[in-house]
DNA sequence: GTGAATGCAAAACCTTTGCAACTGG
DNA sequence: CCAGTTGCAAAGGTTTTGCATTCAC
C-alpha cells in the first residue's frame, strides 16, 4: 500500500460519496487550497470566476456545500458574519483580528482536552466542538502598540 | 455602600452609557431573564407580545443590540441558524443538542486558560473566546443509548 | 420641550431553491 | 444515455434601515 504525500484533488472523497467529479468543484477546491485564508462564498466566487467566467455564484455555495459533506472543507462562522471556508480538516479554532481582519488557523494542543477548560456535562455525548478568539494578531498587536506609546506617552 | 443582592433590572447599566430605560428594553430583557433558555429574536418577540402586544419585531432587534452593548445580554451564534440570546454574562460556552435541540450554558472551569486547549499565536491579543459544543445533552444521550440497545442488540 | 426610541414597512443581505439546459461517467 | 449538476433567476428567512409618531427625561 503506497501512502500518499499530498492530496491536493478532490476527486476520490468525491467519487466515494457518489457525487460527479466536475470542473466547477475542482475549481472551488482549488481556489480554497492555493490561498488558506477562509474566504467568503462571495469571494471564492470572484476568484473562481477568472477562470471560468461562466461559474454562478449559486453554484460556488452548491460545491462549497458538497465538498463540505465530503469532509474536505469545513464553515466557519463567527457571529452572523457570512461563513467562511477553511480547507483544513485537522481539529483547530480560529483567531480573527478586528484590525486587519485576517482569519488564521489556531492548531489544537496535543494530548490536551477541552474537559479541562470547560465543565461539560457529565454524560452528555460531545460530537462536535467549535472554538473561536477575537482580538489583535501579533502584526496588528505590534502596530498597536506603537501607536499607543505614541498617542498615549504616559 | 449597599451590596445589592441580586439585579434584576437593567436600567443602571442603560442609563450609565446614555440609554433612556423604555418599557419595550425592560420587558425584553426580562423575558430572558425569566426563562434562560437561549431564545431566538423571534421567539423574544412572541414572548414580549403577550404583555406588550404592541411592540415590534424591529424594537425587539433594538432592544436587544442595546443590551448587548451595555453588557448585560450576549448573542449566541451556531453555524448559519437565527441568534441566539443569553443574559449570562459569565464567561461560558454552549452546549446544542442535536436531539431536543435545547442550549446549555457550559461553566468554564476556574484556575483554567484556553492556552492549554489551544496554541494561540504568541504575542497575539486575546480579547473574546467563543466555544460551543455540538451533540446529545445527558437525558437524550440515556435515551439514544436506550434506543440503541433496542434497534442494534449486538 | 427635545432628542432618543418606537412601530411599521421596506430594503438589504446571505443563502437556498426551482427548473430548463447541459454534461460526466 | 440519463441521473446528477449547472446557470440563472426568483424566493426564503433573518436582520437592518428610514421615517413619522411617540415618549423618557
Amino acid at each position: 500500500m503506497v501512502k500518499k504525500i499530498e492530496s491536493k484533488t478532490c476527486d476520490e472523497p468525491l467519487h466515494e460519496r457518489g457525487f460527479r467529479f466536475t470542473a466547477q468543484r475542482r475549481e472551488v477546491y482549488d481556489a480554497l487550497m492555493v490561498r488558506r485564508d477562509h474566504p467568503t462564498a462571495v469571494e471564492v466566487f470572484m476568484r473562481v470566476k477568472e477562470k471560468m467566467p461562466s461559474i454562478s455564484l449559486g453554484t460556488v455555495y452548491n460545491c462549497l456545500e458538497t465538498l463540505t459533506e465530503c469532509g474536505l472543507v469545513k464553515h466557519v462562522n463567527l457571529d452572523r458574519a457570512p461563513s467562511r471556508y477553511c480547507p483544513n480538516i485537522e481539529p483547530h479554532a480560529h483567531f480573527f483580528c478586528d484590525q486587519c481582519n485576517a482569519v488564521f488557523d489556531v492548531p489544537l494542543r496535543k494530548d490536551s482536552s477541552f474537559e479541562t477548560l470547560w465543565a461539560v456535562p457529565a454524560n452528555s455525548v460531545v460530537s462536535q466542538h467549535e472554538a473561536s478568539f477575537r482580538g489583535l494578531c501579533p502584526a496588528c498587536a505590534a502596530g498597536a502598540g506603537l501607536k499607543s506609546k505614541i498617542k498615549n506617552p504616559k
